[in-house]
Parts: C-alpha cells; structure tokens; sequence
DNA sequence: ATATATGCAAAACTTTTGCATACAA
DNA sequence: TTGTATGCAAAAGTTTTGCATATAT
C-alpha cells in the first residue's frame, strides 16, 4: 500500500521523527503502542489494544501515548462504532486506504484505495467543498455490510 | 436528493409506516425527534435535538426515540466525533449521500451523492467485499476537511 | 387486558484530568 | 535542573437501564 514502510524499524524510525517534531519523545509505551498497531492492519480499540500488550500499560497511560501520537501525526483516531474508539497508523505511514465495517460486530478491515477511483473522488471533493465552504483535505470510503463471522 | 420526501406529511406516513413494521408506535415524542431531524438535512447530536426541542424531552426519553427509530430503520447514528453520536434521517427517506466533516469542531453537513461515481464505488465494493469475506451493502464518503467556520 | 411508552434516578462505560513521582535531555 | 512522562485515583461526559407509572391498542 502506497506510503507503507517495509521494516518495522523504518516505521519506528518515522514515528520518531515525527514525535521529535512535535517536541514529543519516542518512549518505551508509545514504542509499544505503534508496535501493536503495526502488527495487524486495521484499527484497533483501546481495550483491543491493552489485551494485545498483556495489560502492561495502564488505561490512562494508554489514552495519553495515543492522544500523543494522534497529535503528533503518527495515529488516526476514527470510526467509534458504538461509543468506542478505534486507532490506527495514519495514512502518512500505511498508505491511503478505505475501510470494511460490519454493521453488526463493528470490526473494521482495510482495504487498499483504488487509485484511479480515489482522484476521481478528490476532484468531486475539491468541488463539492468550495460549495459548502469546506476545504476538503482527503477523504474516506466506509464499505458497510456483514462480515463472515456474523451470518445471517 | 432521491428518496426524498416532498411534504413533511409524507415523510411521517413512512416513519409512522416503519415503526409499524417494527411493531411500534408513532408516538408524539417520536414525530417530534422525526421533526427536529427533519428541519435541516444532516446528521444532529443529542444536545443538539434537546436543544431544537426545547428540553421538551427527557434525556433517558429522547435516547430511547431515538433507539427505537434507529431499530425501525427511520434514523442512522453516526459519526461519533469525539465520542458523541450524530443522528440523521435514514437513507431510505432522505437518498443516498455524502458528509463533509470539520475536523476542527467535527460539523457535519450533507452533499449529494454523485450518480456515476457513486455507481464505480459500488462495483469496487462489491469485489473488495468478496475478497475478505464481507457482504457489502452499501458505502458511505466522508469528506474531511475544514470549515468556514474555523479558520486556520 | 395487554403490550408499549414514559420519566426519574441511578448505573455503566469510555475517556479525561489532578497531582505526586519518576525519568530523560 | 528543567521539561516531559507515568501511575493512581478521581472526575467528567455520554449513553443505558431498573422500576414504577401512564398510555394506547
């Protein structure tokens, strides 16, 4: 995916740089925390998130590295399907891409963009916009169905 | 906007039509949440409709409404921008579109769906849905962007 | 009569914050 | 040594629920 880094130490690198940037430091938690991320395509709750780092982070510690990184460009905060939050790599880092969302579970896959689509729908954005008094800056497709795991 | 109702009249015989599916009154909170929500197109927020009703509604009363339109498919809830949920009239009465979203002050407004484009989109879905073992129903944009209102 | 709807108060949940302590540049 | 980061406990904010009462079919 366009924008995807091949090592887990370039991304680590990147969301270092991005962290000094914003006169923010790369800590063990925030290390931590982009690892889990970067595991597994695809945003991730906050409970998902304690449960895949064996509860090593306190709650409020957990909210405030990923305010951190939300600030600092390197995490996007979205979807919250029922009340709840979910985080992933921004797009700066994996790539532009658009989501699967069950209707029924909330899970939420990636899916790649289609490139020639994606334009097309930056211009109609850019139009749209202008219109309404919006400065469109990107945008984002949710695929909304069932997922094979929820039947019927 | 296809799917739109001309008259508010017609707009509740379909809500009143729905609810009875669902085995559920129209009630006078109900019309009124279906009012507010009618007034401007675009998705609201709780504080938003108390606010629109003149604290005519109960809070625990106005959450319930709105549960019960959202299960008989009158309401979509959406959005969650910083943990608070948008409402808005469901697709199958207002037509198929679109949301740009402040991602200052989290504003959303509606912009019609584009005919052509959004027919490539859900080619595209379809297929991607396949792949990853998701039946895509539908698709929905979110324009991200910035407002008039809160300049940079 | 019987099921549905309402209102109040209390609870549940996610997320944020105050403050004292620990750590890093 | 100065600003940044952490952890605990407490708070804030939104949304849900229990239960008794009222309303509609």
């Amino acid at each position: 995916m366009g924008g995807g880094y091949a090592t887990t130490e370039e991304l680590v690198d990147a969301v270092a740089r991005r962290l000094a940037a914003a006169g923010r430091r790369l800590t063990e938690h925030r290390r931590r925390v982009v690892g889990a991320l970067a595991e597994t395509p695809g945003p991730r709750t906050v409970a998902e998130l304690t449960d895949a780092l064996g509860d090593a982070i306190p709650l409020s510690s957990l909210y405030r590295a990923l305010a951190v990184l939300v600030e600092a460009g390197v995490v996007e905060r979205l979807h919250e399907h029922d009340g709840v939050a979910r985080y992933e790599l921004s797009e700066v880092l994996v790539g532009h891409h658009h989501h699967l969302v069950c209707r029924r579970c909330g899970r939420v896959v990636d899916v790649a963009a289609g490139g020639d689509l994606d334009a097309a729908i930056d211009r109609l954005a850019r139009r749209l916009g202008r219109r309404r008094g919006f400065r469109v800056r990107g945008h984002h497709i949710d695929f909304v169905g069932e997922c094979e795991r929820c039947p019927r």
